[in-house]
Parts: structure tokens; C-alpha cells; sequence
DNA sequence: GATGAATGAGTCTTCATTCAT
DNA sequence: GATGAATGAAGACTCATTCAT
């Protein structure tokens, strides 16, 4: 009885916490970041101003967490992609993985703006502080890493040569699909995989 | 004795305008953008809160002037560094003129925190854009897109290898800088300037 | 047990929209409504600035309301008055009405002052807007529309004789009473009768 | 040769002061008079900020300028209207100039708004304080008075009925051609009319 | 007389956070 | 745990007026 009634407690207070997670998704979407207020999401999650920050420290926490659940998926789902099919050799799974995340955005350009600049490898990391949550992202950096490997990348720049492929690549698709600067994704992109292809060749 | 005058009241404004700057560059740098208020500007610069307003539309106006007119002088002084020696090519060239701002930022971090990642391609659009004004800049772009050429990259494929270079440039400098992430500057530029190497050698 | 609780938070709340309420009517009274600052009416009222704004949307806002009720209120008692007595004719009534509102006047020229020249059929509009609320300004409106159908005006021109004897009310009332200007209201009082009377026969 | 001079100072006054005259009024016209800066008026005046106040006290000054200027004008070109044309008696040709203004300010509603409700016998009151200045407002007066006078009116109470049949146009105008309240000026004015001719019938 | 740079009090408004219920 | 009224600091911006030149 009691366990019954404290597991009802626990499932609503997750079902509190999405429905804030999810208000507050889609008015950063909608509004941007810093046009949204607290009161907007409560208002949308139809809960008290309070119960906010019984879940969350503050805006910015929230949105870390928007932030890390969102790339997690889309990483989860480029892993897939790449999973089903067959490649030559590492660099092209490479492109091929970066090339579905492009397009990822190409579609989703709100999220990727507030997403900004934050697609970088520091997402990463936090991400890879915490493997058994966000393992699609483990999965991802072992393969990368040891593939570096075996490329013969010394071990000590492995992770500078994997951490400047993701903010360069990170900084091309902000730039270009959102500003179209300095020029259109998709006329960018083939420079993007030549300069990639360059730097993970040995 | 009228231009004399008028000279006088010029030069005043000229003092004001610089006075405002001077306070704002030391409290962006010390407190950071968003904490300071045009009120802690105004009171460091001994003026009155309208005159703020005189001379600039807000707070973003003169922080973007403030960036373009930093950058802009280390720029320059880069600029002068690499013309006063000789290199064997302009790769070397580049990463000397690279290696210039690297170390100038090292000894700068305040600085490097507010440009942030303003400190980027657009900038260098930005600052093109007023050619007169920025004419080292221009000399930079200049320099840089005809050695490409030269090289043999594609007129299609000049420019945008040149915004790559920028783009990861900007961001190992500040992330290695400012969070030591993913190693200190010193660890990081063996690596980007090898991976400078691959981009810019055809 | 939970009725008393939201009870008590309602009834606070009215009190504090109420002490807003009187605070902003004795600000604009002396010291007139422009001159009156948000910050005047929260200290006075002992409420933080925020609060207003939980209450009013601005300045505007609370001062319509006050208008509004303040009129309400007059009209209520003038009503009263009326319906006491007992008179030969629908003019006489009319005429009985619109003195008691004079000397109301006469008496609290501060609120006349604010009131202005909003004293006037647009408040009677507004008013009849929300018969529920201003139930006493329907009760004189519909009074004075059936005694002018009555007395032969047209469907048409009713409402029109009524504004126009409404407006010209407010406007010696106002005139005279602040700015003693053509006259005092003692010596327009009797002119002003004449003119209500002949306007009301037909 | 010092007269010369002075004289050529003296005009050029007159046409600073006119300059400042018609940027305010096309400013108070197309921007409304709160919305108006001293600061927008000297800018369209091409005069200094100081200038302003060489001529006029404030913004308010200005307007009360303007206004009765204004007024002034309109009035002079009724009395002319009705100068022109026979009549059979004086009911007829106050109505005739009522409707002069009437039509006016149906064609000049943003001059209206601005008059507001400064389109009254206070305005009457302030020009005959200067009779040279606005002596067409004299001589309407005179005319309206004396013939007042001979309906039968006692002395008392002629000026006051005046006041009152002013004040009456005055807010019908208003209300009707700004609002449509309560009804539209076309619908309005046989009803002001017939209420003018009762007021002004003994 | 004319200028216009400088002033700074004054105003509204927002919003993250707290805490009594 | 949940609520939401209350807070009040913080902030941006305006503008009539002055006064040294």
C-alpha cells in the first residue's frame, strides 16, 4: 500500500518535471532563451511558480539539461544511422555520422539556434561524465577515439584532434544555417568533409 | 577663434566618448558584460547617465564597438609582428601571425572572456566591411586569400577554408584558454597548428 | 479547512489592491495624476513595486478604475436621493439629480479636478458596459430613456438629448466649479436648469 | 543703418519663432503633443535646442499658441461665410457658423485632436483678453451678445447661455468626429441644432 | 542672440526568488 | 510536496532644462 502510494508520488513528480521540461523546450524554441521567463513555463506546464525550483536551480539549468537531452538524441540516432550500414574506412563513417547531424539541423534550425554554440565538444564531455546515461555518446567517442588510434594518431592528441573536428564542424553549421554565412550548408559542406577527411588523415 | 573653438568642444566630445569606453572596457572586463549596468559606466566615466546616451544607443552599441576596436589593434600589432620577419612560406606565415594572437590572449584572458566567440569570422566580416576603417584587417584578408590562391584552392573554395581556419582557431583559443578544455593552450598548439597545416596545404 | 485558507489569501489580496486603490486616489488628488509616480502609490500604499503590477497594468489603468468608481459611487447616492422624494414632473427629477451631483462637487473640487472632463457620457458608456457592476448607472440610464420616449422624443434622438444634456452638465460643472469661469456655479446653476429644462421639452 | 540692422534681427526673430510655430504644429498634428519632444520640434525647426527657449516657456506655451492661432483662423473664416449670406434672423446664422466649424473639423480631425478639448469658451475667453490681437473673435462675440440681448435675454444671463451653446458644439464635435460617440457628426447635427436653437430661444 | 553638449532626476517595467500557507 | 502572492533590487531609457561658449 504504502509503496503502491509512494511509487504514484514519484511517478507524478517526473510527470511534473517533463511537463516543465517540455513548456520550457518549446518556448526556447518558440520565444528564445532569454525572452522566456520563468513565469512563461510555469504557465505552459500549468504548474506554481515554487514548483519550479523544486525541480531545477534555475533557467540555465534547465536548459543544460534541454540541451544535453536533445544532442543526446540526435547523437543516438546518427549512431544508429551509421550502425546499418557498410563504410570503406573510418573517415567516411565519420562523414557520414556528421553529415546526418547537418541535416538534422538543416530541418531544425530553432533548436539549433538555441542550442548555439553549445554543440560543442564541452556537451560532450559532460555527457561522457555521465556514460550510463548518455551511452550513445560513450559509444561514439570509443569508436572515434580508437579508430584515431589506429590511424596512428599519438595518444596525446587523439582527443585535441577529435575535440577540434567537433567544434570546427559545430561552428560550420551554426554559422552557415543559421546565417548562411559564409556561405549555404550545403555549399559548405563539401569543404567541410574535404577539411575533416584532412584532418583525421595522418 | 571660431575654429578654435569648435576644436575645443570636439576634442571635449572626443574625451567623453573615450572616457565612456575606457570605463565600460575595464567593467565588461572586471564584472563581466551582462553585470555591468550602464550605471556603474557612467559613474566610472564621471559623466551623467544621458551622456551615455549621447554617444552611444546602449549597452550592445558600445560593447560591439568595443570588440571590433580591440580586435582590430591586436590585429594590427599581429600584422606588424609577422611583416618585420621573413618566412620560407606563407603557411609559417600564418601560424606565426596565429601564434601572435595565441599568445596575446594567453596574456589577456579578461579579454578573451568578452570577445568570447565574438572573437570569429563574423567579426571579420564586420570590420570588412568598413574597409577604411579597419584597413588591417582588410590587409589580413587580403594577404590570406591571395597566398590560398596561389596554393591552388578553387576561387568557390577560398573563402570558406580561410572562415574554418578563423572558426577553429577561435574556438581552441578560447575554450583552451579560458576552460583549459580539452588541455591548457600550450598542450593545444602543436596540434592546431598541424591541423592549420593539412587545412591550408592543398 | 482549506476553503478558510483561500479565504483568507482572497480576502488579503482585495486589501491589498484596496490599500493600491486609496493610496493612488489621495496621490492624484493632491498632487494630480501626472505628477504622481508608481513609486509614490506603492510606498504610500506600504506594498512592494511589483505588487502594482500584479493589480494594474500602469498608471492608466488604476486611474480608470478609480474614475470609474469613484463616479459610481456619486451616482449611486444621487440616485438615492432622487428616488426619496417625490416629484411632479420627469424635469423636476432630472433637475434634483444633476444638483445633487453640483454640490457633490462643489464640495470635493480635488476630485472633479481628476476627474476632469471624463465626467462625461463616455463614462456612462463604460459604465453601461458592465450593467452588473454599475448596476445604479443603468438604473438613472434607463430612468431618463423612458421619461424622454414618454415625452415624445424620437427613438432616434433620445440617447442624443441625453448625451448632449450629459455633456453640458459636465462642462459648466467642471468650468465653473474649478475656474469659477463664466461664473461662479452658484450663479450658473439657475441658467443651466433653464437650459437642461428646455433641452428636455420638447 | 542701426535701424536697418535691427530691423533685419527683428525679422529674422519673427521667422525662428515661425519656424519653431510650424514644426511644432505639424509634429502636435502627425505625432500627437505628448509624443512630441521639444527635441523633435527644434530638429524639423532647424534651430538649437536653447532657441526653444528663447521663444517660448515650454511645451505647453507652444501649444497654447497654436491653439488659439489656430482657432482664431477657423473662426475668422466663418464669420466671413456668414457675412456673405442673408438670414432671417440670428438663430439661423449662429446655426449657419456652427455648421462652418462643424464641417472644418470634419475635414480636419487630426487638428481637432490636438484642440481637443481645448476647443472651448476658455480658448473664447483668452482671445478676447486680446482684442486687437483676434478681433474676428470680438466681433463674433459682439455680434452673438448684442443679439442675445435683443431676443429678450437678460443681461445676466446671456453670456452664460453663450458659454453654455459654446461649450455643448464644442464637446458634440469632439466626441462625434473623433469617437462616433454616441453617434456619427452627420447624425448628430440636426439634434445640436435643434438644441442650439432652443437654447437660444427665450 | 544662438548654440547644443551635458545633465540627472525621474519613470516605468521586469523577473528571479522566497516563503507563508 | 505544491502553491502563487509578494517581493524589491535591478535595469534601461527619456527629456525638459541649463549654461558655458
Amino acid at each position: 500500500m504504502v509503496k503502491e502510494k509512494s511509487e504514484k508520488i514519484h511517478k507524478n513528480k517526473i510527470l511534473k518535471r517533463n511537463k516543465l521540461f517540455d513548456a520550457a523546450f518549446d518556448l526556447f524554441l518558440t520565444k528564445g532563451f532569454s525572452s522566456t521567463a520563468i513565469d512563461d513555463i510555469v504557465k505552459k506546464a500549468g504548474v506554481a511558480k515554487g514548483t519550479f525550483y523544486l525541480y531545477f536551480k534555475d533557467k540555465y539549468d534547465i536548459m543544460d539539461h534541454l540541451i544535453l537531452s536533445k544532442s543526446s538524441s540526435i547523437i543516438k540516432e546518427a549512431l544508429q544511422k551509421i550502425k546499418d550500414e557498410n563504410y570503406d574506412n573510418y573517415i567516411d563513417r565519420v562523414i557520414a555520422f556528421t553529415d546526418y547531424i547537418v541535416e538534422y539541423f538543416k530541418n531544425n534550425k530553432m533548436l539549433l539556434k538555441i542550442i548555439h554554440k553549445n554543440l560543442s565538444f564541452g556537451l560532450f564531455r559532460k555527457a561522457l561524465q555521465k556514460p550510463e546515461e548518455y551511452k550513445e555518446m560513450k559509444e561514439v567517442a570509443d569508436l572515434l577515439l580508437s579508430s584515431l588510434k589506429k590511424e596512428g594518431f599519438s595518444d596525446d592528441s587523439i582527443e585535441k584532434v577529435l575535440f577540434m573536428v567537433i567544434e570546427l564542424t559545430g561552428s560550420v553549421i551554426y554559422s552557415s544555417i543559421i546565417l548562411e554565412e559564409p556561405d549555404t550548408i550545403d555549399n559548405m559542406k563539401p569543404v567541410l568533409f574535404m577539411m575533416i577527411k584532412k584532418m583525421l588523415t595522418i
